[in-house]
DNA sequence: TGACTTCGGAAACGATCGTTTCCTATAGTG
DNA sequence: CACTATAGGAAACGATCGTTTCCGAAGTCA
């Protein structure tokens, strides 16, 4: 959607010489170098030689280095989106569902993983404030989680598996709190069982 | 203590001509440009304007960039470290400065001040990672205010605030990570109600 | 096949980066 | 008063930044 092609995106889909590589794998590769250094810390030079291609065909893909973040951005929010949609569907009552949540990040924020942290926050912190597009994708991306664990809360009163008197919505929000601070703590290192833990103490909120 | 002097710092305390600005405060707009640009995001020029000095007097003050960071790094936690002590000494109850310290970060993390930031969170997502003396810079603080927050939790067990039956630690490493996760979540913006409702909920972790 | 279009890649672009140098000004010391 | 040491500040440094240009290669379309 942001610029991923310079090109009109109209008529002649295939005229000139084929791409050689698929941009989807070479924004995964980006990812996790923005992922580690940041936008301002990633140079071209660094890009090029993750995404294993020269400045040039960089720039023939995309519009330039703001537009390769953005890309990777959007590609990070769609993945970790449905990694975590898979995640809870195996799971039975909204309690569990929303454990699973809680569980999944707890796991992704700890060891080496949790050092590389979450493009997300990273952008947030990083770009937010000067950056009116980034701010909205970061945004709507917390947006949506919040609103995703408002909906698991309110799935688990229905089937009972929660206390019907808490606040869904506020819980959620409160929620999304410790999942964002876990990514903070991950980023100088925790062990599993540390963030596991408060987990558990997490889970005391619905009752 | 991190270079903020490149002089051997022993003997011949005031030979030669005398600085004329403070170092404190100039630090202190330093913090700020930090806050909002990052680190990377920084330029000499920034550091310049901001703190009204040319390059060179910074560099008469302050070994590198890096050196500027760190001792911005270092005053900015023991300024809101100071801060925070002051604002909880005056409430009576272990649960009520455990209220108090939620509040006060929810007040710091809403509207501008919210979106400016923390350069501990800013400093965990850009640096910890490469850069082992900011890592620990910023672990240190984050562990303090983990110890802190045990600690209060603690005076309210013993005090009949707080049940008894609560794992003192773990919940204030929760806690922790809910007042992280209010940082990321102030960067794009939230009205100070909403952080104010995750405090009432974050409350119902002490029983 | 020939015209056309895009790609991959090397090289070059001006701009800005962080840092140093150089010179003068201003203090303390003997 | 000389001597020494540091501050302030302008200018210059090489390095690297993000980006563009150029050109031969490799496809599609008529």
């Amino acid at each position: 959607m942001t610029g991923s092609t310079p090109s009109p995106d109209k008529e002649c889909r295939t005229r000139g010489r084929p791409r050689e590589f698929d941009v989807d794998e070479a924004l995964d590769k980006a990812i996790d170098v923005f992922r580690e250094r940041g936008y301002h810390g990633t140079s071209i030079s660094d890009l090029s030689a993750a995404m294993e291609l020269t400045a040039g065909s960089i720039y023939k893909a995309f519009k330039d280095k703001h537009a390769v973040f953005s890309a990777a951005l959007e590609r990070h929010i769609t993945l970790r989106k449905a990694a975590m949609q898979a995640a809870i569907q195996t799971e039975k009552s909204g309690r569990d569902k929303v454990c699973k949540v809680l569980t999944t990040y707890a796991t992704q924020c700890h060891g080496i993983e949790g050092r590389l942290g979450c493009l997300v926050v990273g952008s947030a912190i990083e770009l937010a404030i000067f950056d009116e597009g980034i701010a909205r994708q970061v945004n709507d991306s917390l947006m949506r989680n919040e609103t995703m664990l408002a909906g698991l809360i309110k799935d688990g009163q229905a089937d009972g598996s929660i206390a019907a008197d808490i606040d869904g919505p506020v819980t959620a929000r409160s929620m999304l709190c410790v999942l964002q601070g876990m990514r903070v703590l991950g980023k100088t290192g925790r062990a599993h069982e540390e963030l596991l833990a408060v987990v558990d103490v997490a889970m005391k909120l619905l009752g």
